[in-house]
DNA sequence: GCAAATTTGTCATCTGGACGACAAAGTTGC
DNA sequence: GCAACTTTGTCGTCCAGATGACAAATTTGC
């Protein structure tokens, strides 16, 4: 729980809290990959390594719903979030929409595009208001180069993330729409922890701090806005989760997880 | 075109013809990431790049269905395939097989686990009579500080098959068996166009060269056996397609390519 | 503060594809 | 070369979830 110090770190980025020692988190695919592919590249760096990303950064505020860029796009820039939350996804040729990640506070992303001559093949657009360091495609490699270390974690970030996008793979191909939100929340929940719930929130209680509407639901999970509105109003009646103030709250956890572990067996 | 003439590379090791320039390649999704993320990582490095890394790889013979590692292991080597063809898979908790991809000559597998202490996430079995080299996780590491170029060809397979999995969700959620099968046909002839195919193949036809059940198919694109045997059934009668011994032909791309058109109006 | 737009909740209807079952064809190993 | 096993092909049945339609509630922008 470090606080970064290095005086050409913005005040804004006050990521100190991405505390994911939550045992609950663990019930999550084999090893909590999903963290791991949230992991906070910025404050997993040196200060040395971050004053020298900070001097070639500049910084980007975006208004709710802003497009940082669309599919086509042939800016070849990296991004780390400071603050706030931006969604990555996808449009099919039949015009479904399809996220593939949230990135939120400290997180990189971009960068699995930087070495393609054919521009963006996603699009990344502010879930909320936010602010985002955008680095060159030049800085950025040239900085990989000068920072070995560096290099390795940006490998680890990417690794994580392909093994998080093959969990969800294989969710969709065996799990049903009810196991996969949950699924979901849970991951959500890990991945939102390092952002402070602003309502509040009982003992034991565990808050996804993203604003979703159901049909973004839907387009995470590869489901019908309909049978999400469905299952979720289940999940309710059952007490396991609640809605605060535009988000939801997993009320009851252990409920969750005994839904994860009947499924499997 | 080039062959690789370092001294220390293995006979086995001509690699020389993973021609991808065919145009009908790039029907598929925006740009060839599929292509990209079956780049040839070994003969994409230098020579004294690829003589130092075969230094501290030793070579490993699998005979077909052979397992190179599991899910749990706490193998942590990286591999590059000398011939043949490695099969990557998942399984759910429910037991359901996911086929995440085939590794061919030259591709480099096993990367995307090598930054985690847990052990492996994935099954990796030799798809057919298959040689690998294996490098230890140290070894890997120490090479890729010592050659940053290196480092950056392996972010950008690691990226590269990012995107291409990220495109086989896109898919998953919103194209039916049929297209998804023709996807995967393509997408495979593609992948698998560095190996000669052994049998005659008539003029203009795309030759998938992986031994593949229908249960395997239904494996890589979510959908059960029965469906996959149908509709291959249906392509055949068709005239797009033709099982060639042991193997898929794609005897009519065009006849595909408008499938892959028509689905997306 | 109110009109317009978006989101939620709940129907009834329809269907792609899963699942089980089984026979025929093909492959493998001793 | 034959027995055991695996794969293919084809049924009929069934259901999770898609789709469309609409009213109520909530949010947003001027």
């Amino acid at each position: 729980m470090k606080t970064i110090s290095s005086p050409i770190v913005d005040p804004l980025m006050d990521i100190s809290t991405n505390v994911r020692e939550n045992d609950f988190f663990n019930v999550d695919d084999e090893g909590g990959a999903w963290s791991d592919a949230h992991a906070n590249f910025l404050s997993s760096l040196s200060e040395a390594e971050t004053s020298d990303l900070m001097k070639c950064s500049h910084r980007l505020n975006l208004k709710s719903r802003d497009h940082l860029f669309q599919a086509g796009d042939h800016s070849n820039d990296v991004y780390i979030v400071a603050r706030g939350c931006i969604r990555l996804f996808q449009i099919s040729s039949t015009g479904k929409e399809t996220i593939l990640w949230f990135s939120f506070s400290g997180e990189i992303f971009g960068m699995a595009e930087l070495w393609r001559g054919n521009g963006r093949q996603i699009h990344a657009v502010a879930n909320e208001a936010t602010q985002v360091y955008s680095i060159s495609r030049k800085n950025f490699t040239h900085f990989l180069g000068a920072h070995p270390e560096a290099a390795m974690k940006a490998i680890g970030i990417l690794s994580a993330r392909f093994r998080a996008l093959g969990n969800v793979l294989v969710g969709l191909t065996s799990d049903n729409v009810e196991i996969r939100i949950v699924r979901l929340l849970i991951r959500l929940a890990a991945a939102s922890s390092g952002t402070r719930c602003c309502a509040g929130s009982n003992e034991g209680e565990l808050c996804v701090n993203v604003r979703l509407t159901h049909q973004d639901i839907a387009n995470l999970i590869g489901a019908s806005r309909q049978t999400v509105t469905t299952t979720l109003v289940q999940l309710r009646k059952q007490g396991a989760v609640r809605t605060v103030e535009h988000h939801i709250h997993i009320v009851r956890p252990d409920h969750l997880r005994r839904l994860l572990e009947q499924a499997a067996a």
